[in-house]
DNA sequence: AAGGACTGCAACCGCTCTACT
DNA sequence: CAGTAGAGCGGTTGCAGTCCT
C-alpha cells in the first residue's frame, strides 16, 4: 500500500497560478506567515491548490527578493564551479547566489549553461591536446631523470629514453617518504602558498575530510593560473595519499584498470615499476625553474606569492594502471546527456598531462573535500 | 504563411529526510 | 522503536513562445 496523497488530486486545480491565486497567497503569508504548515494553507485561504504547490509557488516566485533570469557572469562561475564540485545540490547552490532559487538555477543550468560550459571544455582540450603532445617527451625525459636520481638507476643506462627503463626495485611509499622528508616540507609549503593567494583549508574531524576553499576571485584566471592550482591540489591530493598509505580516498572509476571499469589498458609508462601488491607510489616534484613555463608573467606572479611553484608529477603506478589514459578515451566521454562526464574527462587530462592519474582536478572557485564521493560529484 | 523543431521555464511528481507521536 | 505526515529536494514534464525551413 503506498502512502496516502498529500491532499485531494481530484479538487485540486493544476497549472499555471492566477494573478488572483498569488494575491490570495501572498496576502495571506505576508500577513500570518506559513504556520507551518504548508498542507493546510491551501484549505485556511481557499485556494484549490495543493500544499507542496502553494509552498513552490511562494518560495520560486512570490516570497521577497527573488532575482529571476539575467545572471551574470560571476553566478554563472559559481554555478559551475560548484555543480562540478558538489554536483546538482540546486538548493545548496541557490544558497550561495542571494535572491535565486533551486528551480530557477537547475532550469538555468540545464536549459543554458550546461552547453556553454561544454563549449568552452572542448576549446580548452584542444588547445591542452595541442600542448601535451609538443611537451610530452620532454617531460617524459625529465621524469625518467628524477626517478633515475631516486633509485639510483645503474650506470650506462640510458636516460633520454624514457621507455628504457630496467627492472627497478619496489618502494613502498612509507620508503620514499623516508627517504624524501623534503616531500612533507614542499606540502606544507604550497598549502601556504594557496592560503597566501586567498584560499582556506579546514578539516572535519568527524569524516576526516580536509575542504579547500578557493579565492572567489580566481574564477576568471586564465587557464594557466587554473591549471596552476589545479596542480598544487594534486600534488597535495597525491602526496595525502602517500601519507595515509589510502588510495580509497582517490576516485578509482577511470583509473584502475585491473577491474576493467574505464581504466586504460596502455602499457605502464614505466615498465618494470609494476608492483602487483599495489604498494607503489614515487612522488617526485619539480622546482619552478625546471619546468617548461610558457607564460612568464603567470610564473614570475606566482613565484613571488608562494616558496615555489611545484608542478605535480606524482605518479601513481598501481597494478597496471597507467598515467597514459589516452585523450582520445577522455574526450569521448563527453556526451551532451551526461555532464559528470565533463568532470571526469578534466580529471583524466589533468592526470595525464601531471603523470597522476588519481589525481583530482580541481576547479576554481570550489570548496573541495578530498572523499571519494564529493570528488566524484556524485549525490 | 504554415507548421515542425527547438528552447526556456513553471509546475508537477515521487522520492528521501526529519520531526513527531 | 515503528509508523506517520509534512517538508524539502532533484528529476521530469508540459506548454507557450520563438526560430527555422
Amino acid at each position: 500500500m503506498g502512502r496516502a496523497p498529500c491532499c485531494d488530486k481530484a479538487n485540486v486545480k493544476k497549472g499555471p497560478w492566477s494573478p488572483e491565486e498569488d494575491a490570495t497567497l501572498k496576502a495571506y503569508i505576508e500577513k500570518h506567515g506559513t504556520g507551518g504548515n504548508w498542507i493546510a494553507l491551501p484549505q485556511k485561504i481557499g485556494l484549490r491548490r495543493c500544499g507542496k504547490s502553494c509552498r513552490l509557488r511562494w518560495l520560486n516566485y512570490l516570497r521577497p527578493n527573488i532575482k529571476h533570469g539575467g545572471f551574470s557572469e560571476e553566478e554563472d562561475n559559481i554555478i559551475c564551479s560548484f555543480y562540478m564540485s558538489i554536483g546538482s545540490r540546486w538548493s545548496i547552490i541557490a544558497g550561495q547566489l542571494p535572491g535565486r532559487t533551486d528551480n530557477d538555477i537547475k532550469n538555468y543550468w540545464n536549459t543554458r549553461l550546461k552547453k556553454k560550459l561544454l563549449g568552452r571544455q572542448r576549446k580548452q582540450q584542444q588547445v591542452q591536446q595541442s600542448r601535451r603532445t609538443a611537451s610530452f617527451k620532454q617531460g617524459m625525459i625529465k621524469r625518467s631523470e628524477n626517478i633515475a636520481n631516486f633509485i639510483n638507476i645503474p650506470a650506462g643506462f640510458d636516460n633520454q629514453n624514457p621507455y628504457d627503463l630496467p627492472e627497478l626495485p619496489v618502494v613502498p611509499v612509507a620508503n620514499y617518504q623516508t627517504h624524501n622528508p623534503q616531500l612533507i616540507k614542499d606540502q606544507a609549503s604550497i598549502k601556504n602558498m594557496l592560503i597566501n593567494l586567498g584560499g582556506r583549508f579546514s578539516h572535519d574531524s568527524d569524516t576526516n575530510n580536509t575542504s579547500f576553499q578557493y579565492p572567489i576571485d580566481i574564477l576568471s584566471t586564465s587557464s594557466s593560473d587554473q591549471q596552476f592550482y589545479q596542480s598544487s591540489i594534486n600534488v597535495l591530493s597525491c602526496t595525502s595519499a602517500a601519507n595515509n598509505n589510502n588510495y580509497s580516498q582517490f576516485p578509482s572509476t577511470h583509473c584502475d584498470a585491473s577491474n576493467g571499469t574505464g581504466g586504460s589498458s596502455s602499457p605502464t609508462m614505466f615498465p618494470g615499476l609494476n608492483d602487483q601488491n599495489n604498494n607503489l607510489q614515487v612522488d617526485h616534484l619539480h622546482p619552478l625553474s625546471e619546468l617548461e613555463v610558457n607564460d612568464n608573467n603567470f610564473a614570475h606572479q606566482h613565484q613571488q606569492l608562494g616558496d615555489f611553484y611545484y608542478q605535480a608529477t606524482t605518479e601513481t603506478l598501481n597494478n597496471g594502471s597507467t598515467a597514459g589514459t589516452s585523450t582520445a578515451s577522455a574526450e569521448s566521454e563527453i556526451s551532451w546527456g551526461d555532464i559528470n562526464s565533463l568532470v571526469y574527462s578534466t580529471q583524466m587530462v589533468a592526470g595525464y598531462e601531471t603523470g597522476c592519474p588519481q589525481a583530482v582536478t580541481v576547479p576554481p572557485g570550489l570548496p573541495i573535500v578530498f572523499a571519494e564521493s564529493t570528488l566524484l560529484g556524485l549525490k
